[in-house]
DNA sequence: CTTGTCATGTAAGAGGTTACATGATTCG
DNA sequence: CGAATCATGTAACCTCTTACATGACAAG
């Protein structure tokens, strides 16, 4: 349950709501999210059970009342603990990956194609989240880097901005590897379009 | 489903029994698995059901008897099917970063020994897996890297040393990525032990 | 005498996804 | 008039993980 522990931690900020939070969540690259709302709920709810936050109710006129949660000491006491667990290993789970291993069957134009379209794909991606990061391209001097929450310290600014940037160089050297990829088997079928075959022949 | 894929993909080789499989998938790094069999075994029954695959009971004098699947014409057709399908973007989670996120209000040290922890789990996963790859530190000449089947085509082989080059290459930049964020932050509190402190009560 | 290998499985539970449900309001 | 925003939730489902179960044999 990570997704708890993101919870906590903007609430550590500010009071939310369910809602504020699903958005937060959701504007955020951090969280892989699917993207629906049920996670976030129930675990506000066990969050509150187990003492970490406290509920109060607005009311609105001709609209859904609130449930505005706030961190309680135990909850920020839990955060702490968690901030100070032993890190885990990042689990990357790159299904292309898998589909290429099995892809050596393929005539060198459908692996370039497959190739082609992943590239594309991590591109897109790349660009997406830059332009969310706040990294400009050089031109275009509108726009600010979107910033939800400021007033946070100096320290944890540099912290958010340096997760921001792992997170752009992966995909940035996953980029970089297809295009590598590509360019070393089209060198390969280029000089001679037929050694490829020849030695897959030999073998098989 | 995935790893109904990846052993699809192994069955395309050759005929395995389903506690084969498992090994192969625990021995390879592409495969992220939780370690237990479970999943394998239902995977082999789904594939089976669905025809995919062919059944055989080879018993065993004094040994639990084996079952040994055999890709189906019809299974060779979902395989190339699988490989030509759109490219997935990778999802990584990396849990690290979540912590990482909120722990701005640690102390210096605290947020030092946190990364330095980190690096040590990543530093010791990357030589495991570069070791296991075959990548051999320059000396050793002994142990040949690892070769479970051979006879493959040499295109399929290019991919597979591309596709272990990728998952290196994303724990050799994340052990970098943490390196420099440890050097950043040890130089600030170096200057000035209390600038970040300065900084960090002004703005809370 | 305990641990590991061979070889298969069941059962329970945690976790996450998809889809559905409500109902007023505002914007194009 | 349809779609999006605000705001919360339920129910069914699928996947994955953890733990348990068997039973002979070999190695330290």
């Amino acid at each position: 349950m990570d997704i708890q522990y993101a919870l906590l931690g903007y609430l550590s900020w500010q009071p939310f709501s369910g809602y504020d939070l699903k958005k937060l969540i959701s504007e955020s690259d951090l969280f892989y999210w699917s993207g629906n709302n049920n996670q976030i709920y129930n675990s506000l709810v066990d969050l509150y059970k187990r003492g970490l936050v406290s509920k109060e109710v607005q009311l609105q006129e001709s609209l859904p009342s609130k449930k505005i949660y706030t961190i309680t000491q135990e909850g920020r006491a839990e955060l702490h603990r968690q901030m100070l667990a032993a890190p885990e290993l990042p689990d990357c789970h790159n299904n292309f990956l898998i589909q290429l291993a099995w892809a050596g069957d393929l005539s060198p134009e459908e692996i370039d194609t497959l190739l082609a379209s992943y590239e594309e794909e991590i591109s897109v991606q790349l660009r997406m989240r830059q332009v969310r990061a706040g990294v400009q391209p050089a031109s275009d001097p509108g726009s600010e880097a979107r910033q939800p929450i400021p007033n946070r310290t100096a320290r944890e600014q540099y912290l958010w901005q340096k997760i921001a940037e792992n997170m752009l160089a992966q995909y940035q050297h996953e980029l970089d590897w297809v295009r590598q990829v590509r360019s070393d088997l089209s060198a390969s079928t280029g000089w001679t379009g037929c050694a490829w075959r020849a030695l897959d022949e030999d073998q098989s």
